[in-house]
DNA sequence: TGACATTAGATGTCACGACATCTGTTGTCC
DNA sequence: GGACAACAGATGTCGTGACATCTAATGTCA
């Protein structure tokens, strides 16, 4: 097997068991990690129009996440006000329920990054980083990531 | 942001844009992602049972993929049997026409990693990968990676 | 001003991917 | 041999994630 093919399904395995354990940790919070990334970004960024959040995922490629979003509202945590102004441009906040549900999603992640930190004790992660950076800062996920890291 | 949760995130969105890339290659030839996976693996590993099939598939955790497998026998591409002397057992068999497909499935693959070594030219992948390998083979993905390396 | 392009967002569709539950078959143990 | 556990696979459900298409609002330019 090519060395970048194992990379490969390597990325794919990793990133499906991480997100395994983060929705078993979030399920009790009624969130997926979609949702968590939502309201993570919401609460650092916030308020946000649709597309402007979209800019911000890294779970989303497409430019408004619509029915992400559906959910949150229908769940109370975010409200969709439609911008006087331009009417086109829904604005996205948080509500009070939401932020105190992100304060939950925080501790979720602290615990998931401790279990990650855990699997690779005593090994350096700045080569690996530096790599998927270069790899990621090609694509439009990757550029929303260094979006939220400014 | 702690390194860990940056390559959490990292490697989401690699994987991400990578699985876009296949997927938009792929789709000429009527196949998704995990199809062509199975394909490759019942090349390689062929003829199996449903269950066997799972525990050589880093794309699903589940340990039956029936509807993956489903799919590729509505398109001709496998075929399946019932094991006559035990018949909880289903034995899942390549037709020639997934055989075909299969090749080049392979081809849109190389294609891919034509792809991502440009990517990652002059990098040393060997820490990254010896990292990732760490971490995925304290899960089941993971090990049915590693199975399919031995 | 009025046709028309552009833009933000909504919606339809399909195939996952994870979990739970169900069905049917075989092994086990009395 | 018959109750029952163990097992392989099928199926129901939900929320993505990607793509395409649609709608409504605004900008542009003759």
């Amino acid at each position: 097997m090519k060395p970048v093919e194992e990379l490969r399904y390597l990325i794919l395995a990793v990133q499906r068991e991480g997100n395994r354990i983060l929705a078993a940790q979030l399920r009790p919070l009624g969130l997926t990690p979609s949702q968590g990334e939502v309201l993570r970004v919401m609460h650092d960024h916030g308020p946000l129009t649709l597309s402007a959040l979209g800019h911000l995922l890294v779970c989303e490629t497409t430019a408004s996440p619509s029915r992400l979003v559906d959910r949150l509202v229908g769940q109370g945590l975010l409200e969709r006000t439609t911008d006087p102004h331009d009417r086109r441009y829904v604005t996205l906040t948080l509500t009070p329920e939401g932020r105190r549900l992100e304060r939950r999603v925080v501790t979720v992640e602290d615990h998931l990054h401790g279990v990650l930190e855990r699997l690779v004790a005593g090994q350096p992660l700045e080569e690996t980083i530096r790599l998927l950076r270069n790899m990621a800062n090609e694509f439009p996920a990757g550029q929303a990531l260094a979006r939220r890291r400014a």
